[in-house]
DNA sequence: GCGGGCCATAACGGTTCGCTTATAGTGCGC
DNA sequence: GCGCACTATAAGCGAACCGTTATGGCCCGC
């Protein structure tokens, strides 16, 4: 499989006709041919079929067609970058979970952007288990989020306590009941952000902590979405309290004192042991001072548009183990 | 640029050395060696640099290991999915600006796939200019969003209308009064969510109509998260009607009666002309019905964490402009 | 039935790739 | 200063790639 196979399928997939392709291309048409013909024998699958005065995409096709096309726009972006990395300003890739992306990553750098001018900061959202992948294979610099799993070579340090608390919406019949056992609130709706489907989520920490199964969430694209639900009365969530300061003053949301909470979790770090660029150390160092803190916590009106960058979800698959 | 030089540079980058690489890989030190050189010269770039008793990536080395390390895991993926394609159930993929991923698509998608049970959905955020590459790339089979420019080829029909409101804290000033001139608003502190800060987001949009310059905003990583800003009184939004209803039901926001408001839109579906898929086809005709106005509209308690998937954000390079 | 459009295969040459072994250059430490 | 560890280059070889022209098979439409 080369570059150039994938692009010349790209095209016959694009354009619905080989002949085409190798019209657009400038090469001749068994020129085509034999590149998807190499694709073929090594995918093993037909890729596409002739259908009457056409071509129609087998199902491995339309998936190829679509990788392909990642692929090739990938390679670009590479020539782009590495052409522009010459006398450039820095690049922080930063990996972060799906809870911090939404709550910390963004003041955190505008503020720390601020002490750095001349610096772009890319983003990835990720779970914590593949922290440790990315940033061996240099796809990023930074991660952010929870501890992930101990790995050589690896450094991680806490850089922020936040606390877990179970809230519902005004006028639930449990507010203001002290030491509430969870199994009180079986039959409850419990609502979680976009990082809670997974088995190592907080939600699913804390039931293991006290010895209740797992319920069925309810998921929201957002945890603020699931905020949001939780006062309207659709359920109940373990919410990170400094998130929901606001909506419990107002008396939107409520605290529900549930044994086990406040469950306090830390925020962690994770960098190379060695081999860090001096970007990389700074913000490192940064997110452990007041000032970061600060930032994070008395979360302001937003960034300035011109400044913010959503971030961007990743998929992980280890670069290594391919053939 | 081969995916064998690729690797061997993710190796030796990810290692930090030629010949640990050439180990890790199976080969001669300088099979490495002569990768790494064609990439140099391929890259113009010397991508890392002997420093004492080790070596020390270049900028562009930095960007390359990176990159590379993401090719070659597509790459993997390509494989896997490829070959499992034979005989599998269907993949329908979907591209979808970033407030129809937040607000429409996790329930549209769960009330989908009820009536289609062997149906794998791939949900990826675009920008709505983006969603003629997407489709034309075969990278996404249906696109939801904002109507997108016009293209030849693409069939784009509106599925939903909504409205825009402005929507202030409680207690604002202008509460109550009618007809409010946008420019009694100037000073106020707009926000925005995450797809807020380009030319052509609905606040833009809104203040051009009105031939007002657009205001700087502040940017949020969600709109719910922009939301519980204004609910708290730290700026006004021009937020999507029934996204704040319950809010507005509950006093937690209030409508602005602002010129030129409420402010109808409506969101689009895109797909292929020709040569389209009959899952492709039966989502385009679902997204119609009442039943689907219906998911989206009374927002239920989240989907069922089971069935949830977060959507990936994607960056578009056109695929074939690359030599 | 038959021409024409379209895709697949064959045969072949020039180029690049990927690997080897051998050897030269470079910087660190004793 | 010299050995040592590491990287870079050279030379050579087989395989794969990329392109061409020529030709065959298949389906559609006149």
């Amino acid at each position: 499989m080369t570059f150039a196979q994938l692009r010349a399928f790209a095209t016959v997939a694009r354009l619905g006709s080989v002949s085409a392709a190798a019209d657009t291309l400038g090469v001749s048409e068994p020129a085509v041919s034999a590149a998807v013909a190499s694709l073929r024998r090594d995918l093993d699958d037909a890729l596409f079929v002739r259908a009457g005065n056409g071509i129609r995409l087998t199902a491995g096709g339309e998936r190829l067609a679509a990788a392909a096309a990642e692929i090739i726009g990938l390679e670009g972006r590479l020539r782009r970058e590495v052409g522009e990395a010459r006398g450039e300003r820095g690049l922080l890739r930063l990996a972060v979970s799906p809870t911090v992306a939404e709550y910390v990553s963004a003041p955190l750098l505008d503020a720390f952007t601020r002490r750095q001018p001349a610096l772009e900061v890319a983003q990835e959202v990720a779970a914590a288990e593949d922290f440790g992948a990315l940033l061996g294979d240099r796809r990023a610099d930074v991660a952010l989020g929870p501890a992930p799993p101990p790995e050589p070579g690896i450094d991680v340090t806490p850089f922020l306590r936040y606390r877990l608390i179970v809230v519902a919406g005004p006028g639930h019949r449990l507010t203001g009941v002290r030491e509430v056992p969870l199994a009180a609130l079986r039959g409850e709706r419990w609502l979680v952000g976009p990082g809670g489907a997974d088995a190592n989520s907080a939600l699913h920490g804390f039931f293991r902590s006290q010895g209740v199964p797992a319920p069925q969430a309810g998921a929201f694209a957002t945890e603020a979405a699931a905020h949001a639900a939780v006062a309207a009365g659709q359920g109940v969530m373990l919410a990170i309290a400094h998130t929901v300061l606001d909506q419990l003053r107002r008396g939107t949301l409520v605290r529900l004192d549930v044994r086990g909470t406040p469950r306090d979790a830390m925020w962690h770090v994770a960098t190379l042991r060695d081999r860090l660029s001096p970007v990389a150390d700074a913000l490192r160092r940064f997110v452990t001072t007041p000032d970061a803190t600060q930032a994070i916590v008395t979360r302001p009106g937003g960034v300035p548009a011109a400044r913010f960058r959503p971030p961007v979800y990743v998929t992980i698959w280890s670069a290594i183990e391919n053939s």
